[in-house]
RNA sequence: CGCAGGAUGGAGCAGUAGGUAGCUCGUUGGGCUCAUAACCCAAAGGUCACAGGUUCGAGUCCUGUUCCUGCUACCA
């Protein structure tokens, strides 16, 4: 796709506002955004960065619901945290708003309207579970209830995880509120579907008109399109969110993705009044930056809504990364496995550039990666304090010395020099088609090379030992080396900003335009240089180890806080206590279950006969260490078929607060068969 | 279950239209001393997840298998 554009429409994806981000974020779209962004701007494009908070939807009021605070209340509170640390993070939006206000409504209420003014919207009643205590239809996902096909009591709405079947609410038996605790009842509801099957033929032209977006990409997208597409709801029965636009519609509002991708049209018109040029002109370039579980809303849903409303351009590239892994772990906001942003910038005060380029360089582009402490540091000692700082320290150091920090005379050039000027005259224009390739990782070594040329020309031209016979020649030497060095402050500033800045300050220059890079005369002679310090600094172990340690707590500590003791169940009579048949004996055997996570099956000793039970516990038992072991089960459960195998009962286990199980032992061994009452 | 993405030297990644497997970091040895023990040079290290197949020739194409991830709460 060689089509010119004549400005370029980034956004990067909304994030839900009931939580601070974390380097997860960052790493999978804000910072390449940022980097492409910068770029851009650097080489004197119109181009305008969107962004914000996406405000709507069910799981903000129940984390209001849980604090007890309003949704408003969540959503400002969460708006500032992540907006200001975007921009100390140096997240360069032209604009970062929010999905609350008043222009994000009127727009929605506008493309709603307008959508189903030219009939594109398809009317359906259902009936849906609704929650008479609190007053709310309930979500799929907060709807609890006993799974038919496996007997869990705590299978959800939308699944159980026992099992892993899908499911629907309706098909829950005992289905119970997770809001209130009540049994919920059906109520009839209408809601307004985009029929995304009709579409379906629209969109797989649209999709195939891009055979350049990245595979994984294409991937997800297909295998949507594979499926069949279904016509989705784009109402919901709420209290928060944008009311929709039609008479006799109290209580509903727009499903959060309807509204949540139009907040970047609604932000774009509350930056500029030129925003229509933004977003309805063709020979404007729209790209979405998102992390791959955003891809269908963005290569799909929204491009349907697009073309049901008929008056704006569709994304040209959709350029979402992967997930990135937390030291091999995956992030998790619930379990605080996590790098918080704000945290890091306390943390790591004027630092921005290092985590900047340490997720730059092992960002998530074509597979999850992961981000360890360990390898913080290391690409902050090794590469930007051994490469890149050491060569503008030397560049300055040896000028210092030898010219009274003036930028030398560049007189007559050799071949070598010439040589080491031609392949940075190359780089530029590397570096800008890695980034317009949007492929930053590769950028990014790029622009390390330029750090390396200069280094190896220092080593290989020996200016310190030049100096000594021939002053001259050291003159042209070290200017060239600080050519260098202000190629390095171009080049580096879509990545390190913070770093281009200081750069610029030593080597007292003004910001200069993408197309300058490559040449040799950026600096004058005569020009003064300002030592103001080093570039960077190195990490101690120490540093590294307490982040390490930081994390480890804060997960303990939260698995522990995160567990209450449970309320007593319903009272029960003796009888139903004495139905139960409990009883003692021993692991003769045990092992894992083919294709299982979490069943191990268990040969057991009963006293009577060798009896299988298949417990859930493979997570947390090595087959092996348990054989020998005592244990309690129910003897008289209905057998139970699992797995192509039948179970004969159930061991009892108790749950530890960090969620661990243990054996309920007798404290000293006894028969087998022994019975518990 | 299904669909999709991934699996390449110790670590992180490239590998373009099938033709002797590259880069960065780390390791080892040497050089240098202007520089934050930094920089420069060199070497070692891979049966490209596994098993088949197509081909004169496969990391690259096809089939099957295993593991990780997404689609499925928190979530880019």
């Amino acid at each position: 796709m060689s089509k010119t554009f004549k400005r370029t429409t980034v956004t990067a994806a909304l994030i839900y506002a009931n939580g601070p981000i974390h380097i997860g974020h960052i790493a999978g779209c804000y910072l390449p955004a940022d980097i492409y962004v910068r770029y851009l701007r650097a080489a004197g494009r119109d181009v305008k960065f969107i962004s914000g908070t996406d405000e709507h939807g069910v799981p903000i009021t129940i984390k209001a619901k849980k604090e007890g605070v309003t949704p408003q209340e969540v959503v400002d509170k969460y708006y500032k945290i992540i907006k200001d640390s975007f921009e100390e993070f140096g997240i360069s939006f032209d604009i970062y708003s929010r999905t609350s206000n008043k222009v994000h409504h009127e727009m929605s209420q506008d493309i709603f309207k307008k959508i189903y003014d030219q009939g594109q919207f398809t009317e359906e009643t259902t009936e849906q579970y609704y929650d008479e205590k609190a007053k709310t239809f309930l979500a799929d996902r907060y709807i609890i209830g006993t799974c038919p096909k496996c007997g869990n009591e705590n299978a959800y709405g939308d699944q159980c995880e026992r099992c892993g079947s899908t499911l629907s609410p309706t098909e829950l038996i005992n289905p119970r509120s997770s809001l209130s605790g009540d049994k919920p009842i059906l109520k009839a509801t209408k809601n307004w579907y985009l029929p995304l099957d009709k579409m379906q033929p629209m969109l797989e032209e649209y999709i195939a008109s891009h055979p350049e977006w990245k595979t994984n990409v294409l991937g997800q997208v297909k295998s949507w399109l594979n499926d069949g597409l279904k016509p989705r709801a784009m109402t919901r029965d709420l209290d928060w969110g944008i009311k929709v636009p039609l008479p006799d519609t109290e209580g509903k509002v727009m499903y959060v993705w309807f509204d949540a991708p139009i907040g970047y049209i609604s932000m774009t018109k509350e930056l500029t009044d030129q925003w229509e040029l933004y977003w309805k002109d063709p020979e404007t370039r729209l790209v979405h930056f998102i992390g791959k579980d955003n891809i269908v809303f963005h290569c799909l849903i929204f491009p349907a809504m697009c073309k049901a409303d008929g008056r704006f351009i569709l994304a040209d590239n959709v350029p979402a990364n992967e997930f990135m892994n937390l030291e091999g772990d995956k992030i998790s906001t619930s379990r605080n496995w996590a790098v918080w942003l704000h945290e890091y910038l306390r943390e790591f005060e004027g630092k921005q550039d290092i985590l900047r380029y340490v997720l730059a360089a092992s960002a998530p582009e074509t597979k999850d990666s992961d981000f360890t402490w360990s390898d913080f540091q290391i690409r902050n000692n090794s590469e930007l304090v051994g490469i890149f700082g050491n060569f503008v320290n030397r560049a300055v150091v040896l000028t210092e010395k030898n010219f009274e920090g003036k930028v030398p005379k560049q007189g007559q050039l050799n071949d070598y020099d010439r040589q080491a000027l031609a392949t940075l005259q190359e780089l530029p224009a590397k570096i800008a088609d890695s980034i317009e390739n949007y492929r930053f990782r590769e950028a990014l070594a790029l622009m390390m090379d330029v750090a390396r040329l200069g280094n190896k020309y220092l080593a290989d031209t020996e200016p310190w030992k030049v100096i000594k016979t021939d002053s001259e020649r050291t003159a042209t030497i070290l200017n060239v080396g600080l050519q260098i060095a202000a190629n390095l402050a171009i080049l580096c500033e879509p990545f390190m900003p913070f770093t281009a800045e200081k750069l610029r300050k030593v080597l007292n220059i003004e910001s200069l335009s993408w197309s300058e890079a490559g040449r040799a005369d950026l600096l004058a002679e005569g020009q003064p240089i300002t030592n103001v310090g080093l570039l960077f600094e190195k990490v101690e172990d120490v540093t590294v180890a307490a982040q390490v340690q930081k994390l480890e707590e804060a997960k303990r500590q939260n698995l522990l806080e995160g567990k209450a003791v449970p309320a007593i169940k319903e009272e029960v009579k003796y009888d139903d206590f004495a139905k139960m048949d409990i009883r003692v004996g021993t692991i003769i055997s045990a092992e894992k279950v083919a294709k299982s996570k979490k069943l191990l099956k268990l040969t057991i000793n009963d006293g009577l006969k060798q009896r299988i039970i298949l417990s859930g516990i493979g997570e947390h038992f090595q087959p092996e260490n348990i054989v020998g072991q005592q244990v309690t089960f129910l003897a008289n459960l209905a057998p139970r078929p699992m797995m192509g195998m039948v179970s004969e009962g159930m061991v009892l286990m108790a749950e530890d607060k960090d969620g661990s199980l243990s054996f309920i032992q007798p404290d000293k061994n006894i028969w087998n068969g022994g019975v518990v009452s």
